[in-house]
DNA sequence: CAGAATCCACCAGGATACTG
DNA sequence: CAGTATCCTGGTGGATTCTG
């Protein structure tokens, strides 16, 4: 088994939920499990920038990380959907936070990330989740 | 000059914000400014686990996406002192947000962090942001 | 004191192919 | 459909040294 080599920093809040949400695919996943689109196959599709693998990767840090739960069904072919935990759920608020943030500046960032000079292209629609509106969230 | 390759995925609000605040110390170092320690020797100090090198860039990260800005005197020592600019200050709910989510959490994050076989050991200390008292923020 | 220039170890995440 | 194994690239951030 991997073992990291470099220590993490982590006595101030703010480097513990860093962790919590570090991969680049964290946040949107919590988002679109709150969404309600809990299985795999959906999210998949739901986030085309990403592979199944580094999916799987990250779904299965945020299950160790307490803030999801899986439940599979041993069938063939197998189903799986997954579930915000209570402390998941905590998270959304500042999920909602950062997303509608970058909405709201968006011009301007699109422009001072576009401008750095380090970015090359932009890909487009990597992303499906403003697609989904917020009224449509499901309950615990 | 460096070109990044790989490129970015940008669409949704949350990657913006998630390229904004990506870097290991960058919700780190908005919040100590934001907390009033503007000079670069105060903030090295105040992140005894980074180090000038690493402040440096992603301070000039955070100039060049427009949430920071620099002012240097033209002295001798130089003197140089960041401030939050107003989209920056826009960010500071978001940035308590986290912050206070993690301390709201500790005991569960720091043993679930731990439970993972990947970390190794923790170093502890790395950042002193907790010290400062919330009530000593300055008004832009 | 502030920061630029080098060098490099580490590891996150993408590609692909395979299993049940 | 879901997940794992393997391999590989690129880029972040740490160490060190040097300038003004």
């Amino acid at each position: 088994m991997y073992k990291r080599k470099i220590p993490l920093t982590m006595d101030c809040g703010l480097h513990l939920t860093k962790e919590v949400l570090n991969g680049k695919w964290k946040p949107a996943l919590l988002n679109a499990i709150a969404l309600g689109v809990r299985r795999p196959s959906e999210i998949l599709r739901l986030l085309p920038g990403a592979t199944r693998r580094v999916l799987s990767v990250q779904l299965k840090e945020l299950e160790e990380h307490g803030m999801i739960e899986k439940k599979t069904y041993p069938q063939l072919p197998p189903k799986v959907e997954y579930s915000l935990t209570e402390i998941g759920w905590s998270l959304m608020p500042i999920i909602d936070a950062l997303n509608q943030w970058g909405d709201t500046h968006r011009t301007f960032l699109e422009t001072v990330i576009r401008q750095d000079p380090k970015v090359v292209h932009i890909t487009k629609s990597a992303c499906q989740l403003q697609h989904l509106s917020v009224g449509e969230q499901q309950v615990g």
